[in-house]
DNA sequence: GATGAATGAGTATTCATTCAT
DNA sequence: TATGAATGAATACTCATTCAT
């Protein structure tokens, strides 16, 4: 039952309903409490602001990721693995809540500036994660030695990021995970050795 | 034809400076006015409303890509080339106008759905050109037979883009043209038969 | 007719006539632009607040009883004259606007420090006629010589404004004016050199 | 008798500390239960509501001057030394509690209609055992038989008032009992038969 | 008595667009 | 064509008060 749930998290959960199916814009505070079960002036004994709980939003999600992603790192042996792994990751997570998928990749990013630079500075934790990956493969030879890991983390999450958005904007109409073999060898063969 | 029209020029020039000085949610059609040095009435004149002048700007700056693209296309004749001639062709024009890159990578983002549907709309010609390339390449057996086109182009343009969006919030510190080769190195591995 | 009247000056009278009859607390800017017959956002074009309307409205209104002062000053040739004209021109300009005597009286005093401050700095320059007044008297021998100016300036201001607003708050249910004689014999009886 | 709860008067005091410190309108309930130590809903089991505390603390204090005055006016003999008398408690009492200047002077005075009506109310007493002292000295032959008493009143306490509210708003920075004598001199030149 | 989490009404201000001149 | 004064809808946040514990 949603009112045994913590407020905090009866928060963040209707805010990621209410922008998914309003858009960023028209996302107001009043409608998240409403579908919250909540008064409007409850959220502000959780959040500080509107910006808050879009931040807390974004953080609480992200942290599913990063922390996938750093049980990937530590029980895959080879790098390629790992890649894979964080890929089908990556991909099963959004596929599997078509709500947070919308507001990561479509909603969110509408954004001001001062935001987006607060939502940058969580995902950073993340491509950390995949720098360490390439890194590790460069020295154990998987991958090319010479390859310039900025811009090979580059391809990866603009490769991850603009086949989820593709997949988004054509309304979620195909498996979003049938994608991710074909994705890791396609990116695969663009940062192995030979 | 209102593309001839001086102030229509004057209206979209001055558009790219004010988003791009403003950021997107400043850039009030009053500050556009002042900047092209017209009364806010006019602006409506020879727009139907902002949204119609940020599709224009968008829509102007972008047959500027596609034009040179389909140059590359016809005077190329390798597909790789033609991949790599696009390559480097958008991150020269992007690394000559630093308003523009701020504008498409970073300002025009925030529209709304509907607004960012259209953009997805006018880009879609651009993506049908680089969809002839990568086709054309696998039919001569240049590029794998067997990969999916639609997730190949989201690779090429996942990765050319968010190269771009890197080096923009990177505050354009380094030189955009100079990553070209490695570009098109990582992206032709992803690609090419062995 | 009232719309002949420029925007700046509608919006003031409005101003006064909600304030008097709703109270501080309760002069929306919504109302004042009802009242004044424009629309809320007009109200922007001519103020750059709403500070801004409670700060015009005191200093439009002051500078009527300033401007009366330096003409009395001027006319006038004893000082015991120019005091007595003083407050007979501050009583009878309160008593024939009903609205604004409970404005300056009651309503006004309610606002925070910081617009106080503003108020009491436009004060300033009725209070330092007054001051010459008073000086001028000492040096000319009507004033005792070695009364404290600014104590003077006190009691004269303190008599008029505890006498004004002990009348607005019984409603004005009798006249003020016919207090004026009165009022001037008790404050002359307390500076005069005997 | 509540007056002899501690609670209660934890309550006034805070209430003083809360109100001078952070001004009228910056006085909210949780920030005076801070200050007193208990809990918000605490409050409300001492007072009727925020108006309720505001109207104690005025009352609580003003009982101070007007027991004060009930004994000037039974030890001292002549009117004009109990006038004298008045002046000089009223000054040292603010003199001596620079919380209580500020609320009584400035904060207190921002309030709304309702709450003015009631304080004025409550200053009534006092300004009842003003009337009594004039009177007084108009059948004794000490004032002017013929002055009106409401007039004289106005005079008296809004000479003092005004004193004591420049003084504050002078942020207290010279002696007010100092002016004392010269105040008393003042007004009793008002007042005093020849 | 004492607590403090929860409530929900209320408002200044911006800015895309219009239309009389 | 061109102007720019006027419009008015729309929204985050505060805080006095309550009441279940």
């Amino acid at each position: 039952m949603k009112n045994d749930k913590p407020k905090y998290r009866q928060i963040i959960d209707a805010a990621i309903v209410v922008i998914a199916e309003n858009g960023y814009h028209q996302a107001q505070v009043s409608k998240i409490a409403k579908q919250a079960g909540v008064a409007d002036g409850t959220i502000y004994l959780y959040f500080k602001n509107k910006e808050d709980i879009l931040i807390s939003v974004f953080s609480d999600k992200m942290s599913v990721f990063t922390e996938s992603l750093q049980y990937i790192i530590k029980t895959e042996s080879s790098s390629a693995d790992k890649l894979c792994r964080m890929i089908e990751n990556h991909f099963t997570v959004l596929a599997s809540d078509a709500h947070l998928a919308v507001v990561t990749q479509l909603e969110l990013r509408q954004s001001n500036k001062v935001l987006r630079q607060k939502i940058n500075a969580i995902l950073k934790d993340y491509l950390k994660l995949l720098d360490e990956i390439l890194i590790e493969g460069m020295v154990k030879g998987e991958f090319h030695a010479t390859m310039d890991v900025r811009l090979a983390r580059s391809m990866v999450f603009g490769t991850i990021d603009e086949t989820i958005t593709t997949w988004v904007m054509n309304e979620q109409r195909y498996s979003l995970t049938e994608l991710a073999p074909k994705v890791q060898t396609l990116i695969l063969r663009g940062l192995q050795a030979t």
